[in-house]
DNA sequence: ATCATATATAACCTTTTGGTTTCATGTAAA
DNA sequence: TTTACATGAAACCAAAAGGTTATATATGAT
């Protein structure tokens, strides 16, 4: 099989609003867990699970720096949403939308 | 407060491929609760839980027809989920996507 | 009226999730 | 070579998630 093997999938992944936050903090730029768990009330180890998790889902990868583990975005992932989604547009599609999925098709 | 105060937004509602599956089933049609549940192999009541958090976010409608209720997909939360991404299509871009964001910004 | 059907609700159970604290390890700096 | 720092990992915990079975209620059919 595939990646559909992954224990944790993109859907869970960016379920949890910490996750997201934490997606959001490393789209501005990689940062290492300290400073990431900087901007949160909780501690860094819960920090570190839920990077953990993203790692998973291949959402963010880690690369070590000294002592430092360097965390970055990996988007690529989020194609799967858009795909899933793009199944439901049409369901509240309005002629532009509509217009604009048809592009979309032809570009991909 | 407003739309947040919700228990169960769309992120987590459709963390759940179960969840997941009873949207792709509404989207075909609308249909009881019943008929819903003849398509997976839990209860009858499994699903009907999976169907009130669905209906906490939104995502789908329960109307009452005789007895049965009749639920039907409702995907307008999920333009929640589509904004949300959007900010993250940056990260994957190639000129054309670029040149359809441009075009989606005007639109909306 | 009685019975069958469709759903709702409640009580309960197990596993997962999101968090904690504590201890270990690797690396930089003094 | 100590000491400080950044992270990793383990053990633990409470609450939430996802499921079950049993019971109650409302409505359609006989």
């Amino acid at each position: 099989m595939g990646a559909s093997a992954r224990k944790h999938d993109v859907f869970q992944a960016i379920a949890d609003p910490t996750r997201r936050e934490v997606l959001r903090l490393l789209a501005e730029k990689e940062r290492p867990i300290s400073e990431i768990s900087a901007h949160f009330p909780i501690s860094r180890t819960a920090i570190s699970k839920h990077l953990h998790i993203l790692s998973e889902a291949e959402l963010v990868r880690g690369k070590k720096a000294g002592r430092e583990r360097i965390y970055q975005l990996q988007p690529e992932p989020l194609k799967e949403l858009k795909q899933w989604l793009a199944y439901y547009e049409q369901f509240w599609d309005n002629k532009l939308q509509k217009l604009k999925y048809i592009v979309e098709e032809e570009i991909e």
